[in-house]
DNA sequence: TTGTTCGGACATTCAAGTTC
DNA sequence: AACTTGAATGTCCGAACAAA
């Protein structure tokens, strides 16, 4: 049940080609109606000009060590939502990227002015772009190809216990170090148009109003608080996801939010103590990258 | 119903290769 | 030197499974 997965944080944005969608735009539309999933464009991006163009997913440049390892959603700031979300704001440490090695022959490359290549290549060239605009890659990352219909948000605060998934933040135990709360919440504004939604009451488009953690007054460290103030537009991906993924999980998904506290453990054991923060690999294929180990997502390219 | 595991799709990086 | 290619490397979605 992915769907009251509590790391679904990165929710799925209804309009984004997130996974497989942009793949599968290039079939034939007559595929279309035996997807399984719902949210797919009708024609192949770029076909459609009107069709406001998905972003594609988004990635941190690098996850911290935490959210690396469950393989889950991270975010720019340190510590990121994730960590401070599950207590272990102090562990929340950028990952290593290990060094690329050098020196490996690649072979001849195909041509890029077709003069001495296959002649598919150009055929392949139109389908991939179908603007027939090349986009340098810096560009094409710093440059979202669709603003999603992000709610205009203020800051709100809410008295604590408002909400019952966000209990009011327990104080901290003598010798203990205060777990960090979100204490002030953007309500978007104007809510969104009604919402279609599919089977299971998913949203198809953009998700109802939510409220997005936005930063963290005390006990949180001003150093880290600021961090999740109203962003810099550069950095709004944090919490309002320009790829146009939900920015947060819905509502019921913060309710494991207190977990950490609700189950108190020793300090620094709380990983070893809460699987679902490493989410390691059982058969000891470390999945994700510890620093020149194998990661799965590595593996499966080969 | 909520939380965990993990396969694999997708994104990014960057050295090798190519072109100017 | 600047640009392009494409494999290595990394992120994290989302379904399956497990536990409460
Ligand atoms: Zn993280
Ligand atoms: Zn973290």
């Amino acid at each position: 049940m992915g769907d009251s997965n509590p790391e679904s944080d990165s929710q799925h944005d209804p309009q984004s080609p997130t996974d497989s969608v942009q793949p599968q735009m290039t079939m034939h539309p007559i595929t279309y109606s035996s997807m399984p999933t719902m949210h797919m464009y009708p024609f192949p991006p770029g076909m459609v000009s009107s069709q406001p163009t998905r972003t594609k997913r988004r990635q941190v440049k690098n996850a911290c060590t935490n959210c690396q390892k469950a393989c889950k959603k991270c975010d720019d700031a340190r510590p990121c939502l994730r960590c401070v979300k599950y207590g272990i704001a102090e562990e929340c440490i950028d990952s290593q990227r290990k060094e690329r090695q050098k020196g490996i022959k690649r072979g001849p490359y195909k041509k890029r002015d077709g003069k001495t290549t296959n002649v598919d290549e150009q055929q392949v060239d139109v389908a991939v772009q179908p603007q027939g605009i090349p986009v340098p890659q810096a560009v094409a990352a710093a440059v979202p190809s669709a603003t999603p219909p992000i709610p205009y948000a203020a800051p709100v605060t809410y008295p604590p216990g408002f909400y019952p998934q966000y209990p009011a933040p327990p104080a901290a135990k003598p010798g203990e170090t205060p777990m960090y709360y979100p204490q002030i919440y953007f309500a978007p504004i104007p809510a969104p148009p009604p919402q279609a939604t599919g089977q299971d009451g998913e949203p198809i488009g953009y998700p109802p109003p939510q409220y997005y953690p936005a930063t963290f007054l005390a006990p949180y460290p001003p150093q880290y608080a600021t961090q999740y103030m109203m962003p810099h537009p550069a950095h709004l991906h944090a919490h309002m996801r320009p790829d146009a993924q939900m920015p947060m999980a819905p509502a019921h998904h913060y309710a494991p939010y207190p977990q950490a506290y609700a189950k108190p453990m020793p300090r620094g054991a709380e990983v070893a103590a809460a699987p679902q923060m490493v989410d390691a690999r059982r058969d000891g294929r470390m999945d994700h990258t510890r620093m020149g180990e194998p990661i799965h997502g590595a593996q499966a390219k080969a």
